[in-house]
DNA sequence: TTCCAGGAGAGAG
DNA sequence: CTCTCTCATGGA
């Protein structure tokens, strides 16, 4: 056990409820999840976080790894106060301060994100935890038992039939096809790490099966691009009925969020987004 | 039974 | 460039 203290400005329920991972499940005041090849659970009291892993060989790289996964060096306030613009924004905030966007596995994300498409939060993550139950490697910790996130290699060596059976769909062979690009090198994971949004979309849109949004929210859940805006029917319908009134094209719906929140739209879309859908504004419902 | 979900590809216009 | 149709799956 190691605890991770102080914390500001950090809420662990809403920054793994808010739908940029799928990986982690609560059970009795403790999340429970995978990060690598290590089962971590993780309690917040106050400005503590307790970890507990299932490898606790090296507490110190544990804890840094922990601070950048959940980007707990960020200055949040000074992003609230840039994009708090409106009553709308200073209810999401208000209801999930410490909210905060991670620093995600790139292949994982990656992966997940390409599963995510024309499908909902409770499926992606049953999808996610199939392909890691059939593919990965178990971790146990305390008597749970979970299983790391299966790597491109370990995809390649399976089939599209296999992993259609994992209830993935027509997702299957895009997910077959982007662990073949990333093995062959065609897609150079490190590589892109150090890319500019606009570059990192472009190779990532590059793969079948990633497209805008997609690539946007790979771009902002695992690079580190704060400037990535994903838009589904949940930040279509915030922008087009709170704000804008009027039926309008990615291309405006882009336009706006950029004008009026500035640099830090994708934390402004990510608390609009999670307040939306899970305490909804009563706007949205015509 | 139909509709919808953190969409994207292919084709038409 | 934009619009439309289709693509598996499972829960409501």
């Amino acid at each position: 056990m190691i605890e991770i203290r102080p914390i500001s400005d950090f809420n662990l329920y809403h920054t793994l409820n808010c739908g940029q991972a799928f990986r982690w499940h609560e059970d009795n005041g403790w999340f429970y999840g995978v990060v690598g090849t290590s089962f971590l659970r993780i309690c917040q009291k106050g400005e503590s976080l307790f970890v507990e892993s299932s490898d606790e060989s090296d507490p110190i790289k544990l804890q840094q790894s922990l601070w950048y996964y959940f980007d707990l060096g960020r200055d949040l306030p000074r992003i609230f106060d840039l994009i708090n613009k409106d009553h709308y924004m200073e209810t999401s905030i208000e209801a999930c301060r410490g909210m905060r966007i991670m620093n995600q596995d790139l292949w994982e994300c990656l992966s997940s994100f390409i599963l995510s498409q024309n499908s909902n939060i409770p499926r992606i993550k049953q999808m996610i935890r199939k392909i890691s139950e059939t593919f990965g490697n178990s971790v146990s910790l305390n008597g749970h038992v979970d299983y790391t996130f299966p790597t491109p290699e370990m995809i390649t060596q399976s089939s599209v039939d296999q992993l259609a059976q994992c209830g993935l769909g027509y997702r299957a062979s895009y997910l077959f096809n982007a662990s073949i690009a990333v093995v062959e090198k065609e897609l150079d994971l490190d590589w892109l790490k150090n890319q500019s949004y606009s570059v990192a979309k472009q190779e990532l849109m590059s793969l079948k099966g990633i497209g805008d949004k997609v690539a946007a929210c790979i771009s902002l859940f695992s690079l580190g691009h704060g400037e990535a805006l994903p838009i589904d029917v949940w930040v279509r319908k915030i922008a087009e009925r709170l704000y804008l009134k009027r039926k309008a094209s990615k291309r405006q719906i882009l336009e706006f969020f950029h004008d009026y929140f500035g640099e830090h739209i994708g934390y402004a879309q990510q608390y609009l987004f999670h307040y939306a859908r899970t305490i909804g504004f009563k706007e949205l419902l015509d």
